[in-house]
DNA sequence: AGCAATCTTGCGCGGCAGGCAAATTTGCGC
DNA sequence: GCGCAAATTTGCCTGCCGCGCAAGATTGCT
């Protein structure tokens, strides 16, 4: 069985390099300036050739995000499967911020606060989030008991991942201090885990 | 100080009628056999000014939802300053799902679930979700105390968010008895209540 | 080398977003 | 009522896009 034939290591190469001019004009340029002609151009294909790879250019840009969250998913598959389902997403978050930390360097920063200008391409950032929504969830399943599972799980992905974006947006906003702290803020927001000093809520 | 002058209420007519059109033409025709032009005619407008209210036919089917979610500001906003913020996202919650519900019919649910199948439409209703997170993050930044006021108003909002358009997906996909009791459930698994007994999270 | 599977590319069609300006409708003071 | 200014609708138009299709190029296996 191959790692990777040369087939596939061709189109994932392509696929990155897609993504990477997407995001490079679109920073550069200005999204509503840049075709996706001039997305295939830059990577050296033709213009049908992008449409097979993406849908659309805004697609094309959160690639980076889609692979970041399938990552996430592998890790949460790594963990026992008798720990508590929150505790598991919570590890997984940690671990694949500090995985994934080194990749992303001043440039990305700097692409993705330009990108960030273009109030509907919060839309498609929220989009590739929900496409592993579901994925995420199915994978809760099988950790959770009691009545409602089908619910809960899809409640636990879902809140889970919306507190990982809103995080990663305000570190784009205001990178003060580490990405992995931001998660922890946001992490123990939604589930305060015994030990860490809760916030308080509410005056009073 | 005009309530409504003919001109707003003529406005709103056409942007419900707009919505009405989009949504029963999507579930009866399936999303991609339905043209703007045709839901522009079948709200008795030209297709120019469909733009004019829609950037897109995906954006005047999910116009209901972005209602809703307004009204459920305003419900929060008539809500004493010094409550705890997720007793106060709770109860505008459910006040919100108690008044709409009648307003949704059995016509609505079954177009809603037509809609469902197209697999695209995702990634608009959450994007009709997003569009209010911020001004949501806005209403309850006033309602927190302690550090990280930004980031944890929104981290609420987002998590809040998930998990209402959740709920109504899984009640829209298997609407096992009242909404109300499927979001009372989705909220407290990311919140429990003391006084409610919380679900069994993991075996043992 | 030969063959089948897969990927790329060019072409073309229906459709869409949105700028622009003319025509229509509404609001308001008189 | 009347007429004017502001707002809205409409038609026209342009560039762009998604995708079906089929021909050509590349890869994998024997």
């Amino acid at each position: 069985m191959h790692e990777a034939g040369l087939r596939e290591r061709k189109k994932a190469a392509t696929r990155l390099a897609l993504h990477e001019a997407a995001l490079r004009l679109a920073a550069e340029e200005g999204l509503d300036r840049v075709t996706v002609e001039a997305i295939a151009d830059a990577a050296d294909v033709s213009r049908r050739t992008f449409s097979n790879y993406f849908s659309s250019k805004e697609e094309a840009i959160f690639y980076g995000d889609t692979v970041r969250l399938r990552r996430m998913l592998e890790l949460i598959r790594d963990q026992p499967a008798d720990e508590q389902p929150w505790t598991v997403l919570s590890r997984a978050a940690e671990a694949l911020t500090i995985e994934v930390y080194g990749e992303l360097a001043p440039t990305w920063l700097a692409q993705r606060r330009r990108v960030r200008r273009h109030p509907g391409l919060l839309a498609h950032h929220v989009a590739a989030y929900t496409t592993v929504e579901r994925e995420l969830a199915a994978e809760l399943t099988h950790r959770l008991t009691g009545p409602e599972v089908a619910l809960r799980s899809r409640v636990l992905a879902a809140t889970c991942l919306a507190t990982l974006r809103v995080a990663l947006q305000q570190w784009i906003e205001h990178p003060d201090g580490p990405l992995l702290d931001m998660i922890r803020t946001a992490l123990a927001e939604v589930r305060p885990t015994p030990g860490t000093p809760g916030p308080a809520t509410g005056p009073g």
